[in-house]
DNA sequence: AACTCGTGGCA
DNA sequence: TTGCCAAGAGT
């Protein structure tokens, strides 16, 4: 299970030559780019295409180049220039973040993984990424464009399991090149662009694939996934109505702020659920600090 | 450990 | 057309 010295060191070689010639102009990896921004490029980036995060990316860095320039507006602020980038909490978590940058950090993104993995939105994937790609640090990057390579080449599965295991993050470990190379943060990132560009989740184009001849999911005849039924109705989930509960929100233009009525929100969600259940996502929102309430007004 | 939390593009 | 999937985190 744990590869040979010269199967790893062919496996580095391969990823970082490809990665030289394969690796996309994406926009929080020019020269320049702050701590601050990788920050950003990260948490935006969760559960999200990059292509997507581009635009908003560069629009709060010019608003927000600073985390205490983010840690000085409203919270709301940075809910709605969140976009549709989707699952807005992260936005909160982000100026959450901020905030604790200026009050705890002397307004620097920390520089360990130890510090990174106590701010809001941080798990252990973002303070590994954060750690290795502004700070070069050696860090074990684990996400699931990284799962999906070190299943395939390694395990020979063609997909990882639903969750991360504690097996995954000791290969991972193993793979990672050694501190003493220095090669460890751009590795990573090979890895991970890899996974985003030629072994993909669906349709790997394994013929522009650096580890074509020396993987175990090819050797073993690249097996199907197996199947799991989990096909829910999206229409009536909550969080299909909390999106539109918040989507419509964000689409009411009212000077600065966003704000209707409770009623106007009930009626904008289609296809119309229960009006209570509409009612009870909304409370949710407003509990949880996404939305504010003054007397039959909402806003966001 | 298993669930929840948005949104849009694509095969 | 519709289910799958995307630089995960929090509980």
């Amino acid at each position: 299970m744990t590869p040979t010295a010269a199967r790893l060191d062919s496996f580095h070689r391969r990823l970082l030559d490809w990665f030289d010639d394969h690796e996309r102009d994406l926009p929080w990896r020019h020269d320049g780019t702050t701590a601050w921004g990788v920050f950003v490029s990260e948490v935006m980036s969760q559960q999200t295409p990059v292509a997507r995060v581009a635009p908003i990316w560069a629009e709060w860095m010019t608003r927000w180049p600073r985390p205490a320039d983010l840690a000085s507006v409203p919270e709301a602020e940075a809910v709605r220039a969140w976009g549709r980038l989707g699952y807005p909490r992260r936005a909160r978590r982000l100026h959450a973040a901020a905030v604790a940058m200026v009050e705890d950090h002397a307004g620097e993104v920390p520089d360990t993984e130890e510090e990174l993995l106590t701010l809001p939105g941080v798990g252990q994937y973002t303070a590994a990424a954060v750690a290795a790609f502004t700070f070069g640090r050696q860090a074990v990057v684990v996400d699931t464009n990284i799962r999906r390579v070190h299943a395939r080449w390694e395990t020979g599965h063609a997909l990882p399991e639903p969750s991360l295991t504690r097996r995954e993050m000791a290969l991972a470990a193993e793979l990672l090149p050694s501190e003493e190379s220095g090669l460890s943060p751009r590795y990573n990132a090979a890895v991970m662009e890899l996974g985003a560009l030629v072994c993909t989740a669906r349709s790997p184009r394994c013929g522009d694939c650096p580890l074509l001849d020396d993987c175990a999911w090819i050797a073993a005849g690249r097996p199907e996934p197996h199947y799991t039924p989990k096909g829910q109705p999206w229409a009536g989930t909550k969080r299909q109505i909390r999106g539109a509960i918040v989507g419509h929100l964000r689409e009411r233009e009212d000077g600065d702020a966003r704000t209707t009525t409770i009623q106007a929100v009930v009626g904008s969600v289609q296809p119309s659920p229960e009006p209570s259940r509409v009612e009870e996502c909304l409370e949710d929102l407003i509990r949880e600090g996404m939305v504010t309430q003054d007397g039959d007004r909402v806003t966001l």
